[in-house]
DNA sequence: AGCAAATATTTGCATTTGCAAATATCGTGA
DNA sequence: TCACGATATTTGCAAATGCAAATATTTGCT
């Protein structure tokens, strides 16, 4: 049969809605939606990043970034940029309000960091994100396959 | 600073979306969405649950997995029933169809389980799915905690 | 140089989502 | 028993989402 609560999948599926769920609400006063942060966040992280990079590096679908990136630059947090070598190619970078955004944030995303992990030990910790790359990196390895297959 | 990759919600969101994406993809030839067999595993794990209950259990927004039901009973593979002590409540059962379905997809689950774990040692899996229970556990505190400041 | 294929991003459109309000039923205390 | 608050589910409505097609630019081939 079917163990659900043994189900790698479902367990990080109900997981990550659940924490979805309550961070949209901490960031709703801000005017901002989860994805919009974690755009944000993506940007602070390392600036002039790609609309394709940033969705990989997020995971949000590429044209649902491109709207959620509507949003914040009409909120002046991100700028749009074409890049001169390649035309193809928009950057993006944050604007001083877009810094400030982030760091108003912040001290909410690493109150949800502690709660998350409330009672797992240090070791445990280190191994959760582990296993979490490990599994996003198996699941690109899948995706890059499908890819080739299809063409 | 923020180290992003080494930020839980942030791994953990990454790692749902794209296992959910990658999902999406396999159970659309049945003409069932992900939440859909999200919802029909959950109620082949266990018969007769409420609406509440299952939204509970799949991280679904109740009013969301309102609409979920509406399409699976449309589709004929799940029922719904009005209790008989408790008119407010309302209980869900699979179909034959919801049965076969589920039969059906089950293997495709099982593979993308394998899919997800691979390279990781029993031990670590086993500590992945401990933690990734923990992690919803103390989420759910943190939801009821909201729910009881807000009255 | 010139054109077809490849790559990056955006947009059209239909579906899904979720907050808030509405509806339906139950339980309790006067 | 009759209101009134509590609980369970659904619905209204606006916003978010994602697939597929459109657009814009570059690269490779001749």
């Amino acid at each position: 049969m079917l163990p659900l609560d043994d189900y790698v999948p479902y367990l990080l599926n109900r997981a990550g809605a659940r924490i979805a769920a309550s961070f949209s609400d901490e960031v709703r006063p801000f005017g901002i939606t989860l994805q919009m942060w974690r755009a944000l966040a993506a940007l602070t992280d390392r600036d002039g990043q790609t609309v394709g990079e940033l969705s990989g590096r997020t995971a949000i679908e590429i044209s649902t970034l491109s709207r959620v990136l509507d949003g914040l630059q009409r909120r002046k947090l991100v700028e749009r940029k074409r890049a001169e070598d390649d035309g193809r190619v928009v950057t993006l970078y944050l604007t001083p309000a877009g810094r400030t955004m982030t760091r108003r944030v912040i001290p909410i995303a690493e109150r949800y960091e502690r709660v998350a992990i409330a009672g797992l030990s240090a070791r445990d910790v280190a191994t959760l994100k582990r296993l979490l790359r490990e599994l996003y990196a198996n699941m690109d390895k899948l995706c890059a396959n499908r890819a080739a297959s299809d063409s």
